[in-house]
RNA sequence: UGGGGUGUAGCCAAGCGGUAAGGCACGGGACUUUGACUCCCGCAUUCGUAGGUUCAAAUCCUGCCACCCCAGCCA
């Protein structure tokens, strides 16, 4: 019995791998002694949920094997990096609770890439050349067909060191001459075709700043920063496969470095119903879709992380897509799914009503209050509670009242019972409407005898409620999906800007209990039967703002 | 039409010659003072496709098909 049970388990160990902790696993084996990993995104955006696989797999890896992982900004274009985006990095990847061994930055590495270059330069393995960008691209050659070499291309030695001496001297303008790698203008691979390795560029890097007018290319900087760090694994994504022959062709022809790094590709994160692409995403927030980098409708760490999505579930998630070489897309209800397990364990449960009913109960005597008990964590007495009154007036959910419901409606209706969640049990003797029919008020009765822990019939339904006395105004935003579903068949395939869903924010008025004001920002609380919420900085203690962070299951909406 | 990748359920994803893990989603049931949670049960006779090798193929071989990436002085 135990055997088995054993056996099972270390199976299901064995199982939980991917091919690059399996690769790692074997390079240790073989007597790889240090395992070395890095983060390394460009400071020219914010963060967004596809980064998180990035950092949960190198941060996660060095975790696994006891190694080190540097977190590494890939500043090598001065005209659209900035520290306001560095900043936002460190403090999101500290937010997924990750910490990083070094802090580097490949500008910090510009006196080595320049060294590294000319390196090559003397082995003849890098020129000068003196084309046009134009012309460069217009003798690159094309997918089928070879380009053809530079008159540039085979100047000496001599003259290839005074001339890259010169660009960094500031002798030329911005795009007369660029050093290129020296390697194979007929190769089949684009990027081999004697690849630009530095540019004359004039723009004031914002750590560098006028320091340098030459700046390295990633194809370049990238290996040769892997490198001077001590990187053993670069692992980045599948559309970097076919750049995987340059990059060892720079770190081995510059010959530094007895113990070179190698890099191994994994596919990015698509999610349905969620963009994944810097470039939408600051055209987003450049033109006004949303309020900023972190409006919680983004899926950039911050904005979700002001949306309410506790850091653990996103590790989760990370952990449960997996790690693999195929393109997919992954169903964002599997990050809704980590988001309410996470938030399930920890948020207490609170009473709100996103869109208020009233309800009178005529048997309640005005002015009488009575204070009931509401447990944070029901059945967890060391969450502790909290209390509100109970009176003639109270607040439900519209939702919860129909004037003549289907069969399986457990809630509100006319002559019918329901029980207040942790009071008592009430009864519909009569509703209010306005001229429109629209139901305003409803009208009740409750059983004195029913208080909540007394042993009474059972009801079907149970509803929250918050007491009229004490309700507080909140500002209650539903935040929903930025981009239409993806099988809508009027706009599936098309561009990300013909997709956007103009209901991705609904702002209603809802009341609160009295607990819920002046809560801290970033908190998350279970809205009962409503959702996951989280108090929003914009709020105050007389007004708060909730931002609805994920749904509840509802297996009623689901039948309606 | 060049090169590099990838195809296992609605969606992720294990599997690496011995007879298709797991999760999400979905369906059914139990429980319930949240229609939540939890707990059971169900969900690929078949691995893009056509052949071949083998006692045995998702795994090996061959052909074909589909999709993704590459022609920035971006990363």
């Amino acid at each position: 019995m135990h055997n088995e049970d054993n056996t099972r388990e270390n199976a299901a160990v064995e199982t939980g791998r991917n091919f690059i902790e399996d690769m790692i696993a074997s390079d240790v084996a073989a007597g790889k002694m240090r395992v070395q990993t890095r983060f390394p995104p460009e400071p020219n955006g914010y963060l967004h949920i596809g980064h998180a696989k990035a950092i949960c797999i190198n941060f996660g890896m060095a975790e696994k094997f006891g190694g080190k992982c540097n977190l590494r900004m890939d500043d090598t274009n001065p005209a659209k990096e900035d520290i306001e985006y560095v900043e936002a990095i460190k403090r999101n990847v500290e937010w997924l609770g990750f910490r990083w061994d070094a802090l580097c930055f490949a500008s910090d590495y510009y006196e080595k890439h320049y060294e590294s270059a000319c390196i090559l330069i003397e082995k003849g393995l890098a020129y000068v050349d003196d084309q046009s960008g134009e012309e460069i691209r217009a003798t690159r050659g094309t997918l089928t067909a070879p380009g053809t070499e530079s008159l540039w291309r085979n100047r000496s030695v001599e003259e290839n060191r005074v001339l890259f001496q010169a660009m960094r001297a500031g002798e030329f303008p911005d795009g007369s001459k660029v050093l290129r790698a020296k390697i194979d203008m007929a190769s089949p691979n684009i990027n081999m075709r004697d690849p630009v390795i530095y540019r004359v560029l004039r723009a004031t890097h914002y750590r560098s700043g006028d320091d340098w007018c030459i700046y390295p290319m990633y194809d370049f900087a990238h290996p040769i920063s892997d490198a001077i760090e001590g990187i053993t694994h670069s692992l980045c994504t599948l559309e970097f496969e076919d750049h995987r022959p340059l990059y060892d062709w720079a770190v081995e022809n510059v010959g530094l470095w007895p113990d070179p790094p190698h890099q191994t590709e994994f596919a990015r994160l698509n999610m349905t119903r969620t963009i994944m692409s810097k470039r939408y995403l600051k055209m987003l927030v450049d033109n006004g879709s949303v309020a900023g980098w972190d409006d919680p409708r983004m899926p950039t760490l911050s904005g979700i992380r002001r949306r309410g999505f506790p850091p653990a579930a996103i590790r989760r998630f990370c952990e449960m897509i997996g790690v693999a070489k195929s393109n997919s897309v992954v169903d964002a209800a599997m990050l809704e799914y980590c988001v309410r397990d996470e938030l399930g364990a920890k948020a207490h449960r609170m009473m709100a009503v996103v869109k208020p009913l009233k309800v009178t109960i005529e048997n309640w005597p005005e002015g009488v209050y009575e204070d009931v008990v509401l447990e944070n964590m029901p059945g967890d007495e060391a969450a502790g509670s909290r209390t509100m009154r109970f009176g003639r007036e109270l607040w439900i959910e519209a939702d919860d009242f129909m004037e003549d419901p289907p069969k399986k409606f457990f809630r509100l209706r006319p002559d019918g019972e329901v029980r207040l969640k942790n009071a008592y049990i009430i009864k519909c003797v009569g509703f209010d409407v306005d001229e429109s029919g629209k139901v305003i008020g409803v009208r009740c009765t409750y059983d004195p005898d029913s208080k909540s822990g007394a042993e009474v019939r059972k009801v079907k339904g149970t509803l929250h409620w918050v007491s009229a006395a004490d309700a507080v105004d909140a500002e209650i935003r539903l935040y929903d999906y930025l981009l239409l579903p993806d099988d809508d068949p009027e706009t599936a395939g098309k561009d990300f800007s013909e997709r956007m869903n103009p209901n991705s924010l609904e702002v209603v008025h809802g009341k609160v209990e009295p607990a819920l004001a002046g809560r801290n920002e970033g908190e998350s609380f279970q809205f009962m039967r409503i959702g996951y919420f989280c108090a929003d900085p914009d709020g105050t203690p007389e007004k708060p703002v909730f931002n609805r962070v994920v749904g509840l299951k509802d297996s009623w909406a689901k039948q309606k």
